[in-house]
DNA sequence: TAACAACAAATTGCATGCAATGTCAAACAG
DNA sequence: CTGTTTGACATTGCATGCAATTTGTTGTTA
């Protein structure tokens, strides 16, 4: 049994990036506690570490709001991934990585192979794509070795649409458009492993730069289309309303 | 009256930091809030924010644990905050630096100027050059305009020894030697603005990114001689025992 | 003598009570 | 009819009590 605190900022996580909540809109503790079935405490830790991630932002008058995000931020936070895993990456080429780091990635790049050489994608194919694209992504940031670094990419990932995968779901609704990414992100893929394994810093350094910038077309076709599959989007002002 | 909060979170900070607790060691809530004089509510909510900072980690058994830090933990940080200013100093050079943030760099390098035409240096002068220097690379940060960027180089700042200014005490204290790196690091402030003002993106981004490299120098100089002045060094193993 | 088990003390995590502060609304004055 | 003031209500922040888990110690047994 998870203790209170993990299970009440899970559930509080998940309804804030589910747009459960409306932007600007201030959460109180005691409906929260009852809606969460827990006491004010846990949830007054939650509303803290929230604070701490960047969903809530504290009221001048105490207590916090949802935080607004501008399509600007999402695009910021987007970038600043690409810079720091851009620093991952050269990490890994110049020291070169270890061969049991390069067959994780390697398996990554098979699992993608297998998936985009599927006539069609179904539902599983996606999340399988996505777990392998997260699971690609993580090993080359702990494989840089820089706690620090892993630190930064990791609480950067926690804004909404910052993480690698965050966006892919978008792209899934749109068939064979969004293939075509998929395919041109995973050929990004096989050139960066290509990079880090011949040790070429810089090459590895700039393919990871450039490969959020699928996740920036990823944002700007949603936005362009509001009927696309959105999970959060209650969050970014601007974007429906 | 500020908040309960608020004054036992910076005290606690500011013990941790002068290396009041030994690394490892058990925080308890009890003896902190009897020494801090507050009930433990504030005080959990404060380790709360700590291990977010990073300075403290959770036990496994519960409870918090002070964070021990290795050299190397260090120099990574210490890199990373060079690659995130170099992406804010290339930001400002690309959309070319606003002629109030241009002249508030310039009033920062004749403040420099004017501490390091002194004869001497005493505590005040040294005082006022980490104060200009904090205000020149917050200058940079801000003039990005990125907020996940700032965000990014805050929260890396809080960890011991990567802000700006947090490895110049230890200069200060090697008399001529460390001023001679002043004047280096300075002469890299003047080149910086330069760049932003010419809207040489690459060549702020280099310049940023180099600089930090006069920190770890910093570092290395105060791992050397144990007897250099180093308000927190009981968090760094393998520092002096 | 060493190892294991059982008990006691302490510590954490959670719930709740209370006081202080802030917020909203209604009523009154201009 | 509008602006202001006052009062009631709600909410936060803090303190503390209680139960559950962990830790340290002591006693017993092999």
């Amino acid at each position: 049994m998870a203790s209170q605190l993990i299970r009440v900022l899970v559930q509080l996580r998940d309804l804030i990036l589910k747009g459960e909540f409306a932007p600007g809109e201030r959460l109180a503790e005691i409906p929260i506690a009852q809606k969460l079935g827990a006491s004010r405490t846990p949830i007054r830790l939650a509303f803290s570490s929230l604070e701490q991630e960047g969903l809530l932002e504290p009221s001048p008058t105490g207590g916090y709001l949802i935080k607004r995000f501008t399509p600007r931020e999402i695009a910021d936070a987007i970038a600043v991934r690409g810079h720091l895993e851009g620093m991952a990456a050269r990490l890994v080429a110049e020291h070169g990585p270890t061969s049991q780091l390069l067959t994780f990635l390697k398996d990554c790049l098979k699992e993608g192979d297998r998936i985009l050489n599927k006539r069609t994608l179904n539902y599983d194919d996606s999340a399988c794509y996505i777990e392998m694209n997260d699971r690609f992504h993580q090993l080359i940031v702990n494989g840089a070795e820089n706690a620090a670094l892993a630190r930064a990419i990791e609480l950067n990932n926690r804004l909404p649409y910052a993480a690698p995968s965050a966006t892919m779901p978008m792209q899934q609704a749109s068939g064979e458009e969004g293939r075509e990414w998929l395919r041109h992100a995973h050929r990004q893929h096989l050139s960066l492993v290509q990079a880090m394994e011949h040790r070429e810093g810089t090459r590895a350094q700039g393919l990871a730069e450039e490969h959020v910038q699928i996740a920036r077309m990823n944002m700007r076709y949603a936005f362009e289309r509001p009927d696309a599959f959105m999970p959060a989007f209650k969050l970014v002002a601007d974007a429906v309303n």
